[in-house]
DNA sequence: GCGTCTGTGTACGGTAGCGCACAGTCGAGA
DNA sequence: TCTCGACTGTGCGCTACCGTACACAGACGC
C-alpha cells in the first residue's frame, strides 16, 4: 500500500480540496491535522470534524463518489501519504481488510457529524472551545499551536468575541495559556472537564470501532 | 432482492431501533416516513434526518457495523419492505449496483448531515420549521398529516412555544393551516421561500447522486 | 351534561450570543 | 528605533430563544 503512496507536506492554511471541486487524492496524515468544513450559502462556514494521524482525508472515495462536498484546510503543519482517487479505489477492490477499516472510519465520520451538530446547537462557547483544545492537543505533537482566536471563531461558528471571553476564562482557570496566536495546554484534566460530553463521546467511538 | 424481504407496517411512534442495540433489519419504506434522531447523554436530542420511500434505514450495515447509532421512530403511517442484517450483507458482497447504490445514498445521508448542523445551528425556527414541512410533504401521501407542535418541538430541538410562534406566522402568511394535532400544507411554493437554503441544497444533493 | 386529557396560545424575566465599533498591545520588518 | 499590521480586549444595544407558568379550547368517555 505505502509503495503506491507518494509523501506529502501538510502546510498551515493549504487548501486541499474545495466543494465540488473532484478529489484526486486520498490522504493519511502522519503528523499535523487538518480542519473538515462544511460550506453552505445560507450561513456562515462550520467544522465539521477535524482529522489527524488517526484518521485519513477522502473516505468518500469509499463509496463511489469522487466528488468533494466539504473543504480540506490544513491546521497543523507535519506530513501525510497521499494515494491518487483511481489506484486507492482500485485497492479498495483488491484489498477486503482495508475495505472494512476505511468502511469503519467512515462510519465513526458519520457517528462524529452527528454529535458535532447537537454540539454546535445546544453547547455553549466555552465547553465548546474546550472540546476543539483536546482534540487539537490530541493531534498535534506538544501542548503549544498555532491558532488565532480568529480562525478558532470561524471554526465554531461564532464571534471572534466570543472566542476571547471563553478563552479568557479558561485561562484564568489556568487550563490554558494564550499569546498571539499561540495556545498551550496547561492542565489536560482540567481541560476536560471543561469540555463537553461530546469530547469523550466521540473518542469513545473511535475507541470501539478502530 | 423482493424476495428476500418481508413486509412490515410502518406504525406511527413505534421505534425501529434504538442507540447501542443490535441492527436486526434493514428497511425500505414504501410509503410512511422515518424520523433519525441522534441522542446525545449531554444535550437534548436533535432530528438528524428524515427517511421516507426515497430511502433505506440502516444503511450502515453496508459500512459493515451492525450496531446502531441513531434512534428511529416512525413518524408517518405506511408500509415498508425489511430484510435480515446478515441476508442483506450477502446480497451486498454479491450484487455490486446494490452496494454502488447504497454507497451513494449513503454519501447523500452524510451530505444532509453536515447540512443539518450548521442548519440547526444557525437558521431561525421559521425557516427551520419550514424546511420540516417540506420534507415531511414530500414524504407523505397528501398535503396533511398528523404533527403535534410538541413533537415538532422535539425534533427541531426547541420549545414548543417556539413552535407555536413560527406555527402560527406561517398560517398568518396563509402557507400552512393546523389544527389538533392535523398540519395542512396550503402553499407549497410559498414555504420554500420561507424555508431556508438547506431544502433545495438536500434536494440538490439527491437529485445529483441518486 | 360533565369531567378529563391533550393540544394550543400567551406572558414574563433572564441570558447567551450577535453586530458593530474602537482601543490597546505585541512583533516583525524597514 | 519607528511603523505598521496582526492580534486581543472591552463596551453597548439588540434579539432570538430559553425556562416556566398558566389559561383556554376542542375531543372523548361516561
Amino acid at each position: 500500500m505505502l509503495a503506491l503512496c507518494e509523501p506529502f507536506e501538510l502546510v498551515p492554511g493549504t487548501v486541499l480540496c474545495e466543494p465540488g471541486n473532484p478529489t484526486h487524492h486520498v490522504y493519511f496524515p502522519t503528523d499535523g491535522f487538518v480542519s473538515l468544513l462544511g460550506l453552505n450559502h445560507d450561513s456562515p462556514d462550520l467544522e465539521v470534524g477535524i482529522v489527524g494521524r488517526e484518521g485519513m482525508l477522502g473516505a468518500a472515495v469509499a463509496l463511489g463518489v469522487a466528488t468533494a462536498r466539504l473543504r480540506l484546510v490544513v491546521l497543523g503543519a507535519g506530513s501525510a501519504w497521499r494515494i491518487g482517487t483511481e489506484v486507492f479505489q482500485r485497492e479498495l477492490e483488491r484489498n477486503a481488510p482495508l475495505r472494512g477499516c476505511v468502511n469503519r472510519y467512515l462510519y465513526v465520520l458519520m457517528a462524529q457529524m452527528t454529535s458535532a451538530g447537537a454540539c454546535h446547537r445546544f453547547h455553549l462557547i466555552g465547553p465548546r472551545m474546550a472540546r476543539w483544545m483536546l482534540m487539537i492537543h490530541d493531534r498535534a505533537r506538544g501542548d503549544s499551536f498555532q491558532v488565532t482566536q480568529q480562525t478558532l471563531a470561524y471554526r465554531l461558528g461564532v464571534r471572534r468575541v466570543g472566542i476571547t471571553n471563553a478563552a479568557g476564562a479558561l485561562q484564568r482557570s489556568g487550563l490554558i495559556e494564550y499569546r498571539r496566536g499561540k495556545m498551550t495546554v496547561r492542565d489536560r484534566s482540567g481541560l476536560e472537564a471543561a469540555a463537553c460530553g461530546c469530547y469523550a463521546a466521540d473518542r469513545q467511538a473511535y475507541a470501539e470501532l478502530l
